[in-house]
RNA sequence: GGCCCCGUCGUCCAGAGGCCUAGGACGCCGGCCUUUCAAGCCGGAAACGCGGGUUCGAAUCCCGUCGGGGCCA
């Protein structure tokens, strides 16, 4: 009996911090996430750093930061600790170099002191006779334990093999169901470099096996090295986890998502205006579903219908577009209260400064119109600057609206607002429609002059609740100021 | 080049032999509402890659083919 049947399932996660956070790495935690709560079991947050050139201490920080932003908290790992070190690959270098030695001395490994160009040159042996490229690739005849221990510490530089059996892989994919593979189509791969460092086949199997991760839910494009992981973990005395390979996440040019398809790093929608629970709603939704037509879900609910053989097996193209959506759903769906504190911090770092008493209350006048109508948080400043800001009026805006009748509502507008006592919503709006019915004008050709006046745009939250919003001194001050400006340009 | 994976509307997902004249969502188009913009509501266009087979019956099973992708080089 497994692991994975006796105990509590263990899934992981483990980026390379090379970069900021990817949503493809983030998409693969989440699935990793969702299983490992689903099955009450633990989620583990592994760095793997093996590429110490490229590797940089920032990068983990993006990927905490990231991960605990979308919610996904792991029970071990770094930043949180637990019972196997760091869970940093660098510093466990030893560790792989002794699960190596352990090969070699087993015979199940060997070193290779070949060069780049025999090899390249068995390569294309191997392509001309249109076999696999690694067929060639075996052990070489001359190839012995003490032999080769010998020359390396002559200083001579190889690498370290391992020495497939040489028999077919079989396993059983939660995702994609039996997968085989034949003996050729397994080289006998590098496990250690000749400076000494472990590859990715040997780092991640060595760890997966230490950590004793039962089920690894990883991106499709590793489908191919698992019959090397497998054969690996045998090898080394341990059973193997369950697999799970996800379909990778495309671009809208159906490849792999990448850099060069835009915003690929996590922290651009952290920072473009999007919110966590919609990310995290719309990425689970990229390869599952709930088998329903429920798509608006939280993690709870998603955890606790999510399982991975119910994942998709094509990949999905990340659509940037229904994210904005379902962003949108969610700011809708946010408290009143909660989006006016969200509605303070955008606009109170737009300005560069604090919103006193009566700026905040006039704000949650405005709020609960504006919530309705933005998809991402970065659109709220820019819809009620005008509160607190001078008007600056769009061009395009005030060509369109400022001509014809627009004098004429201007300053009828003018006049009944500054006659006004009831400085409310319906006391404009009253004291307005009776100004424009009496001149003769359209709500629609009489409005809108107004609305340029008042916020700048030809766009903006309803006309009457703006109004109100604003001091009953400025909001006159701004028409008579667009009126002057118009008799000048006019003339 | 070799091996592997995948194939339902433009995109995401439902569909696990008859409930499918294929359903939902985003996007798109049209309408309603309306002071702009949204939101909301109503309606519309839009797909089972192709060819065989199995079956009384196939989007669902099998084979082939085409197409796309991944990995190694």
């Amino acid at each position: 009996m497994s692991a994975a049947e006796t105990g509590a399932v263990r899934l992981r996660i483990a980026p390379s911090p090379t970069g900021h956070l990817h949503i493809g790495n983030v998409r693969a935690a989440l699935f990793n996430w969702l299983y490992a709560r689903r099955r009450g079991g633990v989620f583990i947050v592994r760095i793997d750093d093996t590429d110490q050139a490229r590797s940089d201490d920032r990068y983990i920080d993006d990927i905490i930061e990231g991960f605990r932003w979308l919610g996904l908290d792991w029970d071990e790992g770094i930043g949180v600790g637990g019972p196997h070190g760091t869970y940093r690959q660098s510093d466990r270098f030893d560790r792989y170099r002794a699960a190596a030695e352990t090969l070699l001395e087993a015979g199940r490994a060997y070193y290779d002191f070949r060069s780049a160009e025999e090899l390249e040159k068995l390569r294309r042996q191997a392509q001309a006779e249109r076999k696999p490229p690694g067929y060639y690739i075996r052990r070489p005849p001359d190839a012995d334990f003490e032999a080769g221990r010998r020359r390396a510490e002559a200083g001579e530089r190889g690498v370290i093999r391992f020495s497939t059996p040489g028999r077919p892989v079989e396993f059983t994919d939660l995702v994609r169901g039996e997968v085989r593979f034949e003996p050729d189509a397994i080289d006998d791969f590098v496990m250690l470099r000749s400076d000494g460092s472990p590859t990715y086949h040997l780092a991640s199997t060595v760890d997966d096996i230490d950590y004793r991760i039962t089920h690894v839910a990883r991106g499709e494009d590793l489908l191919s090295s698992t019959p090397k992981h497998i054969l690996l973990t045998e090898a080394l005395g341990a059973e193997w986890p369950v697999y799970a390979h996800l379909p990778l996440l495309f671009g809208t040019d159906r490849r792999k998502l990448s850099k060069r398809h835009g915003d690929t790093a996590l922290r651009a929608y952290r920072e473009g205006g999007y919110l966590a629970p919609a990310v995290f709603n719309y990425m689970s939704l990229l390869g599952w579903s709930m088998g329903s037509d429920d798509e608006i879900f939280g993690r709870e609910e998603a955890a606790a219908a999510f399982d991975l053989t119910a994942v998709q097996k094509s990949p999905a193209v990340f659509d940037a577009e229904k994210l904005a959506w379902m962003n949108g759903v969610y700011m809708r769906a946010m408290a009143g209260g909660e989006f006016v504190d969200l509605a303070v911090g955008c606009i109170e770092q737009d300005l560069g400064r604090g919103l006193d008493e009566d700026e905040r209350r006039r704000l949650a006048g405005l709020a609960p119109l504006v919530q309705e109508r933005v998809k991402l948080t970065t659109e709220v400043a820019p819809a009620v600057r005008f509160l607190f800001t001078d008007v600056s009026y769009e061009e395009r805006a005030w060509r369109k609206v400022m001509k014809g009748e627009a004098a004429r509502a201007l300053e009828a507008a003018h006049e009944a607002l500054r006659a006004l006592e009831d400085w409310t919503t319906a006391g404009i709006e009253q004291a307005l429609r009776a100004v424009l019915a009496a001149e003769g004008l359209s709500a629609r050709k009489g409005l809108q002059p107004i609305r340029v006046a008042i916020t700048g745009s030809n766009i903006s939250p309803p006309l009457f609740e703006s109004l109100a919003a604003l001091p009953q001194g400025a909001a006159i001050d701004r028409i008579a100021a667009a009126s002057e400006r118009l008799a000048r340009t006019d003339s």
